[in-house]
DNA sequence: TTACTTTATTGTCGTAACGACAACAATAGG
DNA sequence: CCTATTGTTGTCGTTACGACAATAAAGTAA
C-alpha cells in the first residue's frame, strides 16, 4: 500500500470535509480516497472517519491522526523542496511575518531592493504582532522581539530593542523635568503594548529593581499614534529607540537621561530577532534572505 | 512511485552503508532498493548516493536529506503506533447521553466506578430526554426507552421499563380504591410525558385494547415531581418501577394491581435499551462502556 | 598484471496495486 | 414523496513493484 499517498487523501478529506471535492483536487475518482482510506484504516485498525452519504466526519482518533500526519506532510514537503532547489536560483515564494511597526520601518523599505535583486522570489509579507508558527508552513521567516521558541528554530540577533523614554519639549517646561527615575511616578504615562502585555518602567537602584511607571494616559501597540500623543505634550513616552529616531531627530521629542537607564526588562537580551527553521537555511530563497536581512540591517 | 517506500529503502542503506545489507533487511532483492532510490533521485532532481560497486557513500544533500527523513519516519511510525495503541487501550473521550431521570438513579452512581476502572477515559455525561443522534458524532453511547432507530445502531436491552400504577394511602381512602382498570375513568391522573407524547393508561380487555386513561391533574416529564403530587394524594401516577422504588418501600405510594395488568403502550417490549453505533473497527472505549453497563444493570 | 569475488545495475517477466468508469445505496432538501 | 448529491462497490485495464538472471564495475589476492 502506499501510505503516503492514503495520507495526502485522508489529510485532504479531513480538510475539505467532503470525498469528492477532495478527488477533484487530486483529479482522481471520489472511489479512489474510498478505497485508499479504507485500506489506511484498515492497516491502523481504526475508524478515522465517519462517513454518512451526505457528511464526512472526522472520528477522535482520527482528529489526532490528522494532526500528526499534516505536520508530517508538511515536513516532508519541505525537504523534498530544499533538495529541489539544492543548487537552483533563489526563487519561489517567501513568507516574512514581522511586527508591525518595525516591519513599516525597517522591512518593507528593504525589501524593495531585495525585490530587485531576487526577481523571482515572490514576497508574501505579513505585520502581524501575533507570533506566527515557523514549521507549521505558516512563514518561513519571522522578524520578533524574543527568544527562539525551541530547538529547531535559529535565531539571529538582527539589532538591539533599547526602549528609551521620551517627552516633549513643551511638556517638560510645564510639569518639569525628572532628574530622578523615581519622580516619574508623579508623570503621566504613555504605554507601549507588546505581545506579552504592556511593558513596566523599570530601573535597578543598589541591585534592586524599582517599577516607577507614572499613571497611565495611554496603552497602544501602535508606537506611531503613542508618539503623536507625546509630540502632542499628553505624557512621557517608552518605546524602541529605532521608533523614535525621527521625531528625536526633529526634535519634536526630547531622550529623558537617568542614571542607570531606565528598562522595560530585567532581561538585558532584549533584541530583535530574525527567526527561520535551521534546516531550510540551505533553500536558497530562505539562505539569500537571511544573509541579505543580517547584512542590512547589521551592517548597514 | 512510492515515496515512503523509497524513502525507508533509502534510510536503511545509509544507515548500514550498502544495498545488498538493506535488501535483506527488507527480504527484497538489491535491484528494487537501486530501483526506488533511482526514482526518488529522479523525482528530486539530485543524486542522494555516491555508488560505487564496493562502497556507497552519502553525498552532502544525500546526507541533510537523510537527517530529516529519518525524523519523518520515527514521527510517522509513532503516529501510527499511538493510533493502534489507541484502539487497544481503552482511553479518550466517551459521551454518554441518557435520560434525565434513569441517569440520575442510575448511570451516574455507577460511573464513579467507571472512572476508577478506566481512568484514561474522560466522562462526557449528558442527560436530556431529547434523543441524542448516534450517527451525527454527538454521543458514543445513548440510554434510551425505545428501540433503534435504524440498521446502523446496535441495541442492547438493559432492563425492563414496566410502568405500574401507584397512589398515596390517603388517595385511595378518599377517593376509592379501584377495583377493575375501567374504574380508573372516574379518577384523577398524574401523566408521565415520554419524548414521544404523554402515557396514556391501557388496558387489553378479552384482546381488546381500552383506554382508561383518567382525566389529568397534570403533565411531566419529571417523575420526581409526580410523585411528589402523587404522595400528596393528588391523584393516580402510573411511572416506571425502578422511579418509584423509594417510594413504595416507604409506605407513601401504594401499588394499584389489576388484572390483566395496565400498560402504558400495546408494545411488549417496552424496555431500556443501550445504544451504539456498529462501527466496522469497535472502540475499545465503548465496548468496555458497554460491557460494564451491561453487567452492571443486568446482574448487579 | 590477471583472476576472483563482491556489489550495484539492467533486462525481462509475473503479480499486485491503483485509477477509470459504471452501477448502486443512502441521505438531505425541496 | 421525489430528486439530486455523495460515498461505496464491482469490474477492467494500466502501471508499478518484486523476483530472478545476467552484466558491469571495483577491490583483493596471487
Amino acid at each position: 500500500m502506499d501510505q503516503l499517498r492514503a495520507l495526502r487523501y485522508f489529510a485532504k478529506v479531513v480538510e475539505v470535509g467532503s470525498f469528492t471535492r477532495a478527488a477533484a483536487d487530486f483529479s482522481v475518482p471520489p472511489s479512489s480516497l474510498s478505497r485508499r482510506i479504507a485500506d489506511l484504516e484498515k492497516s491502523l485498525g481504526a475508524n478515522l472517519l465517519k462517513r454518512s452519504t451526505r457528511v464526512v466526519q472526522v472520528t477522535e482518533i482520527g482528529q489526532l491522526y490528522y494532526q500528526q500526519v499534516r505536520d508530517i506532510l508538511v515536513q516532508l514537503e519541505q525537504s523534498d523542496e530544499s533538495v529541489r532547489s539544492y543548487q537552483a536560483k533563489p526563487m519561489g515564494q517567501l513568507r516574512i511575518s514581522s511586527m508591525v511597526g518595525l516591519g513599516e520601518r525597517l522591512l518593507l523599505p528593504l525589501m524593495d531592493e531585495f525585490k530587485s535583486l531576487y526577481p523571482d522570489i515572490v514576497l508574501d509579507i505579513s505585520l502581524s504582532d501575533a507570533l506566527a508558527t515557523l514549521g507549521r508552513d505558516d512563514v518561513d521567516l519571522a522578524i520578533r522581539g524574543g527568544y527562539a521558541p525551541n530547538e529547531r528554530v535559529q535565531a539571529i540577533r538582527l539589532m538591539n530593542n533599547e526602549f528609551i523614554p521620551v517627552a516633549a519639549p513643551g511638556y517638560l517646561e510645564r510639569m518639569g523635568r525628572p532628574e530622578r527615575a523615581s519622580e516619574l511616578r508623579q508623570h503621566r504615562g504613555l504605554y507601549f503594548r507588546t505581545p506579552v502585555g504592556p511593558t513596566p518602567w523599570l530601573c535597578e537602584l543598589d541591585g534592586e529593581w524599582h517599577d516607577v511607571s507614572a499613571p497611565a494616559v495611554a496603552v497602544s501597540n501602535n508606537s506611531k499614534w503613542l508618539a503623536t500623543l507625546a509630540v502632542r505634550g499628553e505624557g512621557v513616552l517608552m518605546a524602541p529607540r529605532w521608533s523614535l529616531a525621527d521625531y528625536l531627530a526633529r526634535g519634536d521629542l526630547e531622550e529623558l537621561l537617568f542614571r542607570p537607564a531606565l528598562q522595560v526588562s530585567q532581561n538585558p537580551e532584549l533584541a530583535i530577532y530574525l527567526l527561520y527553521q535551521k534546516h531550510r537555511y540551505l533553500v536558497p530563497k530562505i539562505k539569500v534572505a537571511v544573509d541579505f536581512l543580517v547584512s542590512r540591517v547589521q551592517h548597514g
